[in-house]
DNA sequence: TTATGTGAACTATTTCACAGCT
DNA sequence: AGCTGTGAAATAGTTCACATAA
């Protein structure tokens, strides 16, 4: 089944990968089976071996996977080159709670630029970036930025997705709840925790 | 095909239908068909008609939904009584953004109470909620809140999660990147910006 | 006309069972 | 003996076309 169409949904398991495999290498382990990593990252171990028979035979039949090698595998399928950068938009209370976030380095991931449009947070340093004024996103393109946080109220995310674009970022993460509009060619993740709260109701039996 | 098994994605699409539905009513509409709210939400008017199809006949044929009747309908599906109430553990940055955050209003919800265990921080008033010491969880029941918000660091996500079980909860909105284990009774919806994020760069073609 | 409601076809994803290496 | 890799079956979800009702 090599090299066939990839299921969005295998794609969206391999960070939940990395971060078990992150974790196991932590413990010192060196080697993990499919049944092993699946107690880690509650994915059955099937599921597991699918996933990674689309891109490759990663293991060694009777052993298992070696956690080096398929952690160096699972980052070249997405391309997760270590230094990569993204901005933030947005300084609020979730903006911060993202600068503060530790949990983007096992992902090679690291804020590098952070704007916001009140001149009282313009400045300021919020653990190792300073506060942009959000006119200065246009610089995104010649600093190698290309992906970019949404984290600013309803109203002007539209407005901040159209500079992002406009400054040649190539993929999104929003935070807000309204649907943005952005060319085909960037790719838009967005994050809804009021809709995510809002269907909590349905699967509880009773009230 | 009425009163069949309904998809999960039916039913996360419900709370972005309920969105749509409500910024309509705000611009002073009254009816909306099946392709407009498509506009609004960007799903394919086919998949809104199909989605209500397996709950019941909620538009006039020619015509379309009343959206006061179409919005009571599906916060009846959705279990969504007005007054709902969710109580909030971790007043971080991430917790606090949760806190300010008014989405919720639509859906009928309202964060009634918040915990932390920082001295620091407890007593303090953030918006109309008190700050109280995590130890008061157990309070919960007594109170009738049975969905909680989980935004703490990930190292005590799990003993939060166990408190709340235990306090009778019923629902999670979990923040932290752990996978908690919780009784299959309890539902929880995990939220983890970070393998959102990692799996961006797989679709941003060069770099 | 106009827009819903839905069976049926199609596509995507999961699950299983087991052959095949080490 | 143990664990991977995968075809095939089963399940889930989407898309379409059109009969049907206002």
């Amino acid at each position: 089944m090599r090299y066939s169409k990839i299921p969005n949904e295998t794609i969206r398991r391999l960070p939940i990968y990395l971060r078990g495999l992150a974790m196991l290498a932590q413990q010192g382990e060196r080697s993990v089976s499919s049944g092993k990593l699946a107690d880690f990252v509650s994915v059955p171990p099937f599921q597991i071996r699918k996933d990674f028979s689309y891109f490759g035979d990663f293991g060694t039949r009777g052993v298992g996977y070696d956690i080096a090698n398929l952690s160096r595998q699972i980052k070249k399928i997405l391309n997760l080159e270590p230094g990569h950068k993204a901005a933030l938009v947005g300084v609020g209370n979730l903006g911060s709670a993202v600068l503060a976030y530790s949990g983007f380095r096992i992902y090679g991931f690291e804020v590098e630029a952070a704007f916001d449009n009140d001149p009282a947070k313009i400045g300021k340093k919020i653990g190792r970036v300073s506060v942009e004024d959000i006119s200065k996103i246009n610089t995104l393109a010649r600093r190698g930025i290309m992906m970019a946080i949404i984290a600013v109220p309803e109203q002007t995310a539209q407005q901040v997705a159209d500079s992002l674009v406009a400054a040649g970022v190539k993929g999104i993460l929003n935070f807000s709840p309204k649907r943005i509009t952005v060319p085909k060619k960037v790719k838009v993740i967005t994050i809804d925790f009021a809709t995510d709260l809002a269907r909590l109701p349905y699967y509880i039996p009773s009230s």
